[in-house]
DNA sequence: TGCCAGGCCGGGT
DNA sequence: ACCCGGCATGGC
């Protein structure tokens, strides 16, 4: 609890600033980019760290042998499920992550995506996080991407971007920057789609971990 | 060529 | 409660 701060209105000013000026720069980003709720909890899992180039590889191929289902990853060996995701990277942990969160799916819900998203928010989002392999960013996508919950995603970028332009403090935690926008936001699953991914493509084009500068970048002077 | 990408876990302090 | 090494591929 910070006392000399910026009042709420304030920052909820700055927010909706930073909003604006990347999506006139950037335009809408129609996130995310799958087709079922299950493939948005796949791509999840294994975008972790790695490149969504890679990822779409990986998905192409459970794809074409129609393993974008609960039941079919759950039921296939650990190492057939890693052989197939292998362009993704870490391809055995994340084949072990897709089993463990689908053998939470088969388990609770009866490998059915719609029990799952009839829970509330918080509680769910509770549930994802005890799941070995979800931490928070990846419940995050889940509850917003998948479920469509008013649940705002903070990734590498959005820390990134924040901490350069001197939005939050250094030392800013996932929850810290998650509450500052849910707090500040209008409660809207669409707008912190949008707003999520547009920070994503903002980093991708000006906000890369060894700057080779923020030249141009939309949020000069913020 | 080396650095980077839409994290997370487990063990050590 | 942090801090760090490990996990791995493909693109520029």
């Amino acid at each position: 609890m910070s006392e000399i701060s910026f009042s709420r209105s304030s920052v909820s000013e700055y927010l909706a600033e930073i909003y604006e000026r990347m999506l006139k720069a950037l335009g809408p980003q129609g996130w995310w980019p799958g087709d079922t709720p299950f493939e948005v909890c796949v791509g999840a899992v294994l975008t972790q760290n790695t490149n969504w180039t890679n990822v779409e590889k990986a998905i192409a191929g459970l794809r074409e042998r129609d393993l974008l289902e609960p039941r079919a990853i759950f039921e296939l060996p650990r190492e057939m499920v890693a052989a197939i995701i292998r362009p993704a990277g870490y391809y055995n942990v994340k084949a072990s992550r897709l089993r463990n969160f689908t053998a939470f799916l088969m388990e609770k819900f009866g490998g059915s995506l719609d029990a799952m998203f009839s829970l509330a928010m918080e509680e769910l989002r509770s549930m994802l996080l005890e799941v070995n392999g979800i931490g928070p960013e990846t419940a995050d996508s889940i509850l917003l991407y998948a479920g469509g919950y008013p649940s705002f995603v903070v990734d590498a970028y959005t820390m990134r971007i924040l901490k350069r332009h001197d939005l939050v403090f250094e030392e800013a935690g996932y929850d810290e920057v998650r509450s500052l926008f849910m707090d500040s936001l209008p409660e809207d699953p669409v707008l912190f789609n949008e707003y999520h991914a547009l920070l994503v493509a903002l980093g991708r084009n000006y906000c890369r971990r060894s700057r080779p500068l923020c030249r141009g970048c939309p949020l000069d002077g913020i």
